[in-house]
Formats: C-alpha cells, structure tokens, sequence
DNA sequence: GGCCACAGATTGTGGAACAATTCCACACCG
DNA sequence: CGGTGTGGAATTGTTCCACAATCTGTGGCC
C-alpha cells in the first residue's frame, strides 16, 4: 500500500492557505500590496515565515513580487490572460483525450453529474454567484481529474486558482443562464466529436471574460 | 514603451542557480539529502535564506521537502517519470498546434535549424553526450518558443528541469545514432500530418528511457 | 530478537539587528 | 516652470542567535 501523508500544518503552510483563501474571496483584491509588517502583526508570525508563504504563493501565480519593493496580489491583464488561457487549453484538451481513453471514449459519470449539477444551480434563481462559479469549476476539474493524470491535474490547479483570481473580480452574471446547457452541451460534444470541440468552448469563455471587462 | 527589468541577483536567486546547476549536472544526484547546515556553510549564507532558495527549487520540482525530514533532490521513479511525459505532451502538442496556426502550417526555420544542429552533432562521434542531450532539448524547446504561448513556455521549461534529472541519470546513448534523423523526421511529420505525430515520438521516448533503465 | 528510553542531530520558528533599496517631499538651479 | 539633487522615513533583504519540536540512531533491558 502506498503512503498518503497527514496534512501537518507548519505556519507556512496555515499562511498559505489564510492568505490564498483571501485572495480568491477577493479580501485582498488584486494589486494590492502586502505590506510584511502589516501581515507579521495581523498573524502574529515572524517575518521569514511571511517571507516563505509569499514565495510560495507567488510560485501559485497568486503573488507578485518585485525585488526591493514588496509583494502584490497578482492582477491579470487581457493579454496575460489569453496566455493563460492557451495553457488552460493545452492541459484540459489532452486530459479530456486521455479521459475519453481510459473510459472508452465517453466521460466518466463524475463528469456527466457535475455538469447536471452546475445546470441545476444556475437555473435556481437564489443561488449565488460564487456557488455557480464553484459548479463550473467542479465540471472541468472532473474532466481533468478523469484523466488520471497528476502532473497535468497539478498544472491545472494552480492556474485554476490564478483564474480565479481573475474571474473573481467581474462577475458575469450575463452568462449565467447560458452557463448549464453549455457545459451540457459541451461534455456531450466532447464525447461525440473529441476534445477539440474544447477550442471553441474556452475561446468563447475567454472572449467573454474580455468583453465584459 | 515597456520595461524590461534588470537582471538583479539577490542571494537567493544566486544560491536557486548554483544549486539547480549543481543538480542538473549530476554534482547532487537524485535523492540526495540536502542539509541545511553543510550548505550555509558551504555557500556562506544564513539558514532562512538556504530555506528560501529550497523552496523555490521545490517548486520546480528539483527538490523535495519532507516536513521535519529535510530537502532531497527530487528522484523520479518510471511511474512519475511516465506521468510527467502526459503533461509534456499536452503542453508541447498544442505548442506545436500554435506553432503551425502561426506559421501558416510549416514550422519555423528556428526549428528546422535545431533539428539540423541535433542531426549534426549527433552524428558527429567526438560530441560528448551532454552537447548531444543539449541539442534534442533546444529542438522541443524551439517548437515550444515557436507558439508564442509565454505560459505554456513557462511551463515547459519548468517540467524540462524535472526532466533533465532524469535524463541525465541514465545516458541513453544507444539511441544516439537515431537521435538525428528521427528529429528531422518529426519535423516534417509534425507540419505533414499534425501535432498528434508527437504522441508517437513521446511514446517512444518514454519507453526507452523506461526499458533503458 | 524486540521494545524502550535517551542523547544528539536536524528542522521549524521566533526575534533582533543592520545594510540596501525604494519612496517621497522639498530645496535648488537653469 | 521643469528637471535635478538631497535627505530622511519606510520597507525589504539578509544575517546571527535562540529555542522548541521532531527525527534518528544507539545502547540497554527484558
């Protein structure tokens, strides 16, 4: 049997995780600077401590740092983020071929019931925002994680997360009703005319993040 | 006008350079244990700043750190090694896809050149392996530049790090004399028959470092 | 042989100090 | 008036020291 080790939670890690959650619930909004002294007293850790989490998130891609003048929340930009999109489709268009692969070229269940699930929140008219956003993300980290693949699954995490530093900031409700059926669509289309329908999909999503901003 | 940044060494950045060499090189072999004290005093720096520069390599994937335990260069086993080769692919197969959308389906000379270079070098017998080595990486990593995909590139050149840990372990020398025509050939495949033909050439990468170990 | 306790080594974190750098306001000068 | 120094406060980068927590190995004991 192979080893699963304990989450321990040294203080760098706590500080990670504190830090990453504000970030992404938008408390620390993009840009803003983290000033060491501020954070040291508010955690009540010692500044290399501080130190290592920023690094930590920076490697993330959820922080910035400039040598001598201090850590920033990361902010994307309409070109970094056409960037990041193209490596969005690199990971999850090959997880979708290998997913398809390993489950004779249909998605597995985990896939079909996320989707179900996002078309059921969004539909509702008193669910939130961020609970649809939660279910959207839910549909594609089933596809990648039907991959089994970790190192991609791994590659797709963390750039999750800074898109999700990006899309926390506009909210495009305006999408919100198309959102279900789409996703639906999508893992359907997949199945019948292979990831590469992937292509259009996140082109639409990102043109649409753009336009809205 | 846009900034380009200096260059700027921090000792941390110095000590991230000169461990990644060392470990690139084989001077720190896979699975090596790296402790804190012998390497402050080596390099004289104090023991947060070591920590820092470990991190860092952590996150590339060049060292592990077991809470408690200490740092270790990273050693891949095949079952790693075969999950890093999926995410290689995925990166560089829609690199390449790019690469040809932006070249009007040819790939570009800088390409074409790196094939030729690998070809000539490989075939000549005073090369040493390390150039040889050198050569096939500047092939993919020409293709993977030829997409204009700065993520993807970043992320490449990341797994590439992990990849030459490996890499340099075993010498394969006994694909050497194939190693230049098959790369001439899977230029011209890429730009006849698609990206997919990567598939096939990773593939086989993959089972002759695997078998070869 | 297997288990336990203990000492030594190593890591994780805190705290203080200081140099280097940036930032900002203000005077100066053509 | 715009551009150029200048000085000091704030902030970051790094060092050194201290100590608790954890790991590791050794030897005794049953």
């Amino acid at each position: 049997m192979s080893i699963d080790p304990l989450p321990r939670v040294s203080a760098v890690d706590a500080l990670v995780t504190v830090l990453r959650e504000r970030i992404l619930d938008g408390d620390l909004p993009a840009g803003e600077r983290l000033v060491e002294r501020e954070l040291t007293e508010r955690y009540d850790v010692a500044r290399h401590t501080l130190r290592a989490a920023l690094r930590a998130l920076q490697a993330d891609g959820l922080v910035r740092i400039e040598p001598n003048r201090g850590a920033r929340v990361a902010a994307l930009d309409g070109e970094e983020l056409r960037e990041l999109f193209a490596l969005r489709l690199a990971l999850e268009r090959e997880a979708a071929f290998l997913a398809l692969e390993r489950h004779d070229g249909r998605l597995p269940a985990s896939v079909h019931d996320a989707a179900a699930e996002l078309a059921r929140l969004a539909a509702r008219r008193r669910t939130g925002w961020a609970d649809v956003a939660a279910a959207h993300n839910a549909v594609h980290g089933a596809m990648v994680a039907a991959a089994g693949a970790p190192r991609i699954a791994r590659a797709y995490e963390a750039l999750d997360g800074e898109l999700a530093l990006f899309t926390m900031q506009l909210r495009p409700v305006w999408t919100r009703d198309r959102l279900g059926p789409d996703h639906i669509a999508l893992v359907a289309a997949i199945e019948q005319d292979g990831p590469d329908v992937l292509r259009d999909h996140l082109d639409e999503a990102l043109t649409a993040l753009t336009t809205g901003a």
